[in-house]
DNA sequence: CTGGGAGGAT
DNA sequence: ATCCTCC
């Protein structure tokens, strides 16, 4: 099973050297026990179905009153989702309360913070589709791939018998093209685009859902057409027009698998859009990232990708969160860690396996950080505990509340005053409690709603819950009331801890007189922004001799904007960190100033978006700005903590100038307005500030900046045209 | 104050 | 054991 990447590497290079991509798109095989298909990866034929505006879809059915009206699905202060009728009037995902009621006074809003439904109904769907083919795999609560090579095989034979020339798609085709009934490719996504059609209509009628589908030859490329059309619709994309596909993409984090970091780290490359990651030398890619990492990118930039489709298993871990303003006593967080706990041992009940693991995580609160930095801490669950969970012992649920606490005080001195915004617990290393099994018998007994098992394995109540018809009224699994939350860690910077870690930046690229071992040391934060400004100075130079597609690079029409916009769930972190930028005024990457860098970074970060959008997704992406500033490392001039922006409340039509206040003297120059400056990806406020602070030698920030750096003198004076304040402490004197 | 979960790296 | 990245 580990040999699927094989027919197709590269004579000459080891495939052992082969990355562990990041996420589950591209991943290897992890091998964990079924063949897969047999069929070599040459001829694979890959469904992508994408459930339609998911979470409100559940509530509809649960709520059939809802029917016809704008529905939104709330989270905290969010819509997270929304149904078509409120689409209709410009609700849109990921959007604030307040501003959805504004464009939508009517907005029927349902709670969404409860998970229990949609992770139900979400079971249910995987476990249709799997009996059609064992080949499913779940990438999130609404989407899974599905491997029907071989049902295409079975049914071109049937389809032999006939006229093949009656064969045709089911559902849209990319770019219109042409179907060719004589070519075996065409052929087999054809059957393929029927196979899809059935499974969703068998989505439909016995789950009541809809959803869309995108059928293509691998899971990148089945997942990126999936969307083309919506809702409710599919679309098969021919081999002829991958590679229009992957150009319609106006960046490269619109490729599933290349995410806000892996974003960030290539724009220190100078690779912004799928054509820059084409044509990037393998070698430049592969000393930055890694000869895996870059191997595997670039292949994704063609639209290959040879991961399987794995089939998945039953859930490695339980966890349950909750987050809030303000918890400052211990008893509050007892309180809170008790409901939490008492949660997911509903969970795991249900489940039949016992968890051996527990861990407690939470967020401190930092006026500048709110959203950074989780902590966690876990440890084995005593087997004397174990072994009563799923007895009806109440005592089990004191003694893990008893070890979370002392998890809690690993991380919280309760002696001084402490103020955290967020708790969360999970329970992981679930094994099962039967010796010799070894999965959960119970999972697979109640497979399609693996949280509503048998109490004990044996009762068959519940295996017929996949039956069709009945499934509507199963809605009753009415939520408990219970808070489950969780937070992700906002799309920033990493840990402190982390600092050391070697990126093995390419020397080549480092100004001249810094120091190789000394630049190494420092926190990849850091050299990526001493790479990035340095870019501003010779990016024309290296870069362009070595990649012609750098000055010529140009923008890329939105023609397929919508194609990637899915389920809440996966547009996150897009929305938060790529979007309003819409009054600002960037500047071409090309120009011979200081500030050509940051030009060419927020040209990364800035899809082709239209104004309004850009507008609209503001709010979201102001999340990803309170993380701004944090994080500053030792070696870091104490800039930054005496720059701490804090968004105002934003009244309506708020203030343009005003509407930031800096908590202490912020240096932005009378030029840049405030409010624009403010909605700039977090990496290029921290970039400008640093740039707009070099350009200052007069500030009282300097007096102060340190020079940590033992190895090196510090800089005499910054040269005058020093673009990359952080680069002079590097000079040789 | 959006919630959850998988998996890799270290 | 803990962090990071992705969806």
């Amino acid at each position: 099973m580990e040999s699927s990447g094989e027919d197709e590497a590269a004579a000459g290079e080891p495939d052992w050297l082969l990355p562990a991509p990041h996420g589950r798109l591209g991943r290897g095989s992890t091998g964990h026990g079924k063949v897969m298909s047999s069929v070599s990866s040459l001829h694979r034929v890959v469904v992508h179905l994408d459930l339609d505006c998911y979470y409100a879809q559940v509530e509809m059915i649960c709520n059939p009153e809802l029917r016809g009206k704008p529905l939104g699905v709330q989270q905290k202060s969010y819509v997270i989702t929304c149904n078509y009728e409120a689409r209709g009037v410009s609700v849109k995902k990921l959007m604030s309360l307040k501003e959805a009621k504004k464009k939508c006074p009517e907005l029927v809003l349902v709670n969404g913070e409860d998970l229990t439904k949609y992770r139900e109904m979400s079971y249910k769907v995987t476990a249709l589709l799997e009996e059609f083919t064992p080949l499913v795999e779940r990438l999130g609560p609404d989407e899974n791939f599905v491997d029907v090579t071989e049902m295409v095989e079975k049914r071109l034979e049937e389809w032999g018998k006939d006229a093949t020339s009656q064969i045709s798609i089911s559902g849209h085709i990319y770019n219109n093209q042409a179907f060719n009934f004589h070519d075996s490719a065409h052929r087999r996504l054809a059957a393929g685009s029927h196979i899809a059609a059935e499974m969703r209509e068998a989505v439909r009628t016995r789950l009541g859902l809809t959803g869309c589908a995108g059928v293509a030859s691998n899971k990148l490329l089945s997942k990126m057409v999936c969307g083309t059309f919506k809702p409710n619709q599919q679309t098969v994309l021919l081999p002829e027009s991958q590679q229009d596909l992957m150009a319609s993409l106006d960046h490269i984090t619109k490729v599933p698998g290349i995410g806000f970091k892996t974003a960030q780290r290539l724009a220190v490359l100078g690779l912004f859009t799928i054509w820059d990651l084409q044509r990037c030398s393998s070698a430049v890619l592969e000393r930055e990232l890694g000869v895996s990492a870059a191997r595997h990118l670039q292949k994704l930039s063609y639209g290959e990708d040879d991961s399987p489709v794995t089939p998945s298993r039953p859930p490695q871990s339980f966890s349950d969160e909750d987050s809030f303003k303000k918890c400052s006593s211990e008893a509050e967080v007892k309180k809170k860690v008790g409901e939490l706990i008492a949660n997911l041992l509903d969970r795991v009940y249900k489940d039949g396996r016992k968890p051996h693991t527990i861990r407690l995580s939470l967020r401190k609160f930092s006026p500048t950080n709110k959203w950074l930095s989780r902590e966690s801490r876990q440890c084995p669950i005593p087997s004397h505990v174990v072994q009563r969970i799923g007895a009806d012992d109440s005592s089990v649920q004191t003694q893990l509340v008893a070890i979370a606490m002392k998890l809690f005080h690993k991380m919280i001195n309760v002696k001084a005053s402490f103020h955290i915004t967020l708790l969360s617990v999970c329970f992981s290393n679930l094994k099962s409690s039967l010796a010799s099994t070894k999965q959960s018998i119970g999972f697979y007994l109640t497979r399609p709603s693996p949280s509503k098992g048998s109490k004990l394995v044996q009762k068959m109540e519940d295996t017929e819950s996949v039956t069709p018809e009945g499934q509507m009224g199963s809605c009753e699994i009415l939520p408990d009331d219970r808070n489950t939350r969780v937070t992700q860690m906002p799309p920033e910077t990493p840990n402190l801890p982390e600092q050391t870690r070697d990126l093995e930046f390419p020397s080549h690229l480092l100004p001249a007189g810094i120091d190789y071992d000394v630049f190494n040391q420092l926190p990849r934060e850091i050299k990526e922004e001493i790479i990035s400004s340095q870019k501003g100075e010779r990016n024309t130079a290296a870069s362009v001799s070595s990649n012609p597609s750098f000055a010529s690079r140009e923008e890329r029409s939105d023609k397929a904007q919508d194609q990637m916009s899915h389920a809440p769930l996966h547009s996150r972190s897009t929305h938060q960190n790529m979007s309003s930028l819409a009054s600002s005024d960037i500047k071409s990457p090309i120009e011979a100033s200081p500030t050509a860098a940051l030009g060419s970074v927020c040209r990364c970060l800035l899809p082709s978006q239209r104004p309004l959008e850009a507008a609209e997704n503001a709010s979201a992406s102001k999340h990803a700005m309170h993380t701004a500033f944090k994080n500053s490392s030792p070696s870091r001039p104490p800039f930054h903590q005496a720059c701490v922006l804090e968004p105002q409340k934003q009244t309506d039509g708020g203030p343009q100038k005003g509407g930031w206040k800096g908590e202490s003297k912020c240096n932005l120059p009378s030029s840049v307005d405030a409010k624009t400056f403010s909605e700039l990806p977090t990496e290029i406020q921290k970039e400008l500030l640093v740039e707009w602070e070099s350009r200052e030698p007069v500030s009282k920030m300097h007096a102060t900046t340190p020079n940590k750096l033992k190895t090196k003198k510090p800089g005499g004076l910054p040269s005058p045209r020093q673009s990359n304040s952080l680069l002079r402490y590097f000079k040789p004197t």
